[in-house]
DNA sequence: ACTCTAAACGGACTACGGTCCACTTATGTT
DNA sequence: AACATAAGTGGACCGTAGTCCGTTTAGAGT
């Protein structure tokens, strides 16, 4: 008896086969592999793809492009960061002040780049990849709510956007190595932002023509 | 007599050979006719130098590479837009409260997006073009300055770079186009977020680690 | 076991950015 | 006019991201 299995079934997230998913644990594992031997540049589609034993093709059908690869390599941090400010103990968790949960959070997101800096950078490349990223679309709206939450008022979505520019890692990469700010300069900085942005009043309606 | 010709001497920025002058002309038009024909896209280096009448290599020695060909495209107005605000008439330029003009600063560059947008956004690709744009280093320069004239304290540089961070082209561009803010609820954000800035008192010193 | 089909695969192919270097030319000197 | 030389030139060449499409295979139905 057959139940209709070619209904969409919305939001089915469509289970991989199985050889496809051990194909992309291959894949992440040489990716990975190549980053800690040879660096981010070595991480060729070609290279990750010679060395999982696979075809170039199924890199490009399982992470779509570079930056996707990237940033699948980078989900295991990404998650692990998501956890703490969603579920994690205070100040990054939630219990404590908005306030100090949003210093707490540009503080992590800054010195993340210590040590996922390329990657970081290289899953950035490409404004598609940059923008459509889960992780983006996280940590936006934490962002909202912890203003909502501290009381601030204004255009708290355009808000949000951005105090987040600003923790963008190709541009904290860029004032950490290039310009020598340390990260926790860096840091403090973000946090002095924030708390302005906090403490002032919302001045909504339009500016001067 | 020959009066020593092989001297560095510094900031010479050595005058262009006629030709070489003559080629850069041809490039950046045939660029620009490109753009205007058939999209940011088709302006590839191959494309502008066969259009010019010139070789590839010529196009790389002008300007370097792909982002840097963009960054001459916008060279005019860039120019323009420095003009105004160094020394051109109120709000942008001096004269106003330093308030209005970084508001007038933020407006102008957003609104930059709706008719360079494309052409911005390749120039912004690839961290080395678009930290190193000279325009880049006269906003920030200007930022900093408008935020020490209203009297912000704290670390202006930093402050500086952080406001500046929402205003890049390519998160502008994805706002608009891809989320649907208009230009002028992007410039009201932004707006806002320089007033917070300016009227909250500097929180300096460490924060918890 | 056999069949069927959607999914997965792989690698040749394309297009583009960027490099290199042997060759040409503008320009100032004698 | 002849020369010297630094600057400019062009296009073959390379590596890489991304596409395409003919072939293979997992796994469900019978």
């Amino acid at each position: 008896m057959v139940n209709i299995p070619l209904l969409p079934l919305a939001g089915d997230e469509g289970v991989e086969r199985c050889d496809a998913a051990r194909n992309r644990r291959r894949l992440l594992e040489a990716a990975s592999l190549l980053v800690a031997e040879r660096g981010v540049d070595a991480v060729t589609m070609d290279a990750v793809a010679a060395r999982a034993g696979v075809g170039k093709g199924t890199v490009f059908r399982r992470f779509g492009s570079r930056a996707g690869l990237m940033r699948a390599l980078l989900d295991h941090s990404e998650q692990a960061l998501q956890q703490q400010f969603l579920t994690g103990p205070p100040p990054l968790g939630p219990g404590a002040d908005p306030v100090d949960r949003l210093v707490a959070f540009g503080r992590a997101r800054i010195h993340l780049v210590e040590v996922q800096g390329e990657v970081l950078r290289a899953a950035e490349s490409s404004a598609e990849a940059r923008f459509n990223a889960p992780a983006r679309a996280v940590s936006l709206t934490h962002i909202e709510i912890l203003l909502r939450t501290a009381g601030v008022d204004g255009d708290l979505p355009l808000l949000a956007q951005s105090l987040f520019a600003p923790l963008e890692a190709t541009l904290v990469l860029h004032q950490w190595r290039d310009l020598g700010y340390s990260l926790d300069r860096l840091a403090d900085g973000w946090a002095d932002l924030a708390r302005r942005v906090v403490a002032a009043p919302a001045r909504a309606g339009r500016t001067v023509r």
